[in-house]
DNA sequence: GGACTGTATCAACACCGTGTCGATTAAGTC
DNA sequence: GACTTAATCGACACGGTGTTGATACAGTCC
């Protein structure tokens, strides 16, 4: 959904007002520092001063170009979740047709992987959720679309009889997603319980296939 | 585990240095502003100064009972947690021996009940624990008592060859807990994909029996 | 009942991070 | 060479945090 990130023409509100002169350099100076610290340090452990310093400039010209340090991190983090919405859309392809099981995890890989490339990225959309309206709602139309692609494929499923029927598929679609969630972003955080980066995927490939195809009754 | 919280003769290091006067009752009126705020808005939009104000005080005589904002809701948040514990004991009774899908739906309503009666306190501790590492440590504790809980109950069905094998029990146990922790998180601040709160414990119990004594293969 | 001790209180201060204003420079047009 | 418009920054105002030092206000203790 609206990527508006190569649009230059049209400002998208979150980045620079209308220019096209060398100040670009800058913009994505800004970016790229913003990228780097967030390596070394969390958001709030971070300033609009640490900000302008890294990319050459003064704190007031860092609000030329952006309108305050969350700004940053919402244009970074609307790419990355551009980038994942390409893996999603291909890997649920995969999925469609042929073994579940094979598909499933492909379209989970393809998630995972995205987001644990840019893991400080992730890890600071998650930290701005709490206090910008503007990343909670970023956030839930990126965890709608997985939601809603994850109901279609369990409903699917279950009208061509390889899945039971069973708790409402959005609901359980909305576990699942947040379930995945969660999981990958205490890996990413390494707290102190969670699931080794090598064990994550096939832990959750094993749960989604239960709750999916499994029957619910214990013997 | 340690709560240190009616120990008035041992200082806890979070609330007050060693006093025994009439204090005592503003350090309760600053944790009652504290709790009755956090129902309006969110941590990071109340300040120092508004649960001074809310306990009749003065903001420096606020850091006369407390080190910082941030104390004043580990404190809260521990008596929550301590409580939660004494629910877990018992229903981890009822799980032992019987039916498993009573047992663990009690269990798990236990758990969803004590955070739900004070949702604010939950939302306000999440909102704390990108920012301060003691709101960390303090949740890794409480995660890990849940995580040992879940491991040790599909360990002992497994070996009582009522569950089947799979995935290591302490890996499943890890994503169960941290999705029960994510759902109810998303439930309880009203995110935009989000169960309904009837739905909650249903769904989360479903996907738990499926995990732990269903089998993977789909049809 | 006056000297002593520890609790409780707050005005004033120093500090830091944010965001804005106004003035200034450096390029392009035309 | 006058006119815009991009880009820059010094100086300011603001709001929140945490500390210091002075002070009032109990209660002992002799």
């Amino acid at each position: 959904m609206e990527a508006a990130s190569k649009a230059r023409s049209t400002p998208n509100g979150r980045g620079r007002r209308a220019t096209r002169a060398s100040g670009d350099d800058r913009e994505r100076a800004i970016l790229e520092t913003a990228e780097r610290l967030l390596e070394e340090r969390s958001l709030s452990e971070i300033s609009v001063d640490d900000l302008a310093k890294g990319a050459g400039i003064s704190r007031p010209t860092f609000y030329f170009y952006f309108p305050s340090k969350d700004a940053v991190v919402l244009t970074i983090v609307d790419r990355l979740v551009a980038d994942a919405a390409g893996s999603r859309e291909e890997a649920l392809g995969t999925l469609a047709q042929g073994d579940p099981r094979a598909g499933l995890r492909r379209a989970l890989e393809d998630l995972y992987g995205a987001f644990r490339s840019r893991r400080a990225v992730a890890l600071a959309a998650a930290e701005l959720r709490p206090t910008n309206s503007e990343a909670r709602d970023l956030w839930s139309q990126v965890m709608e679309g997985w939601v809603s692609d994850a109901t279609a494929v369990i409903e699917a499923e279950r009208a061509r009889g390889a899945a039971p029927p069973g708790q409402p598929a959005r609901d359980l679609a909305i576990a699942l997603v947040q379930m995945n969630e969660r999981v990958q972003y205490a890996t990413f955080a390494g707290e102190s319980p969670s699931l080794e980066d090598e064990r994550v995927l096939d832990v959750l490939v094993d749960i989604w296939l239960r709750a999916i195809y499994g029957t619910p009754e214990p013997g």
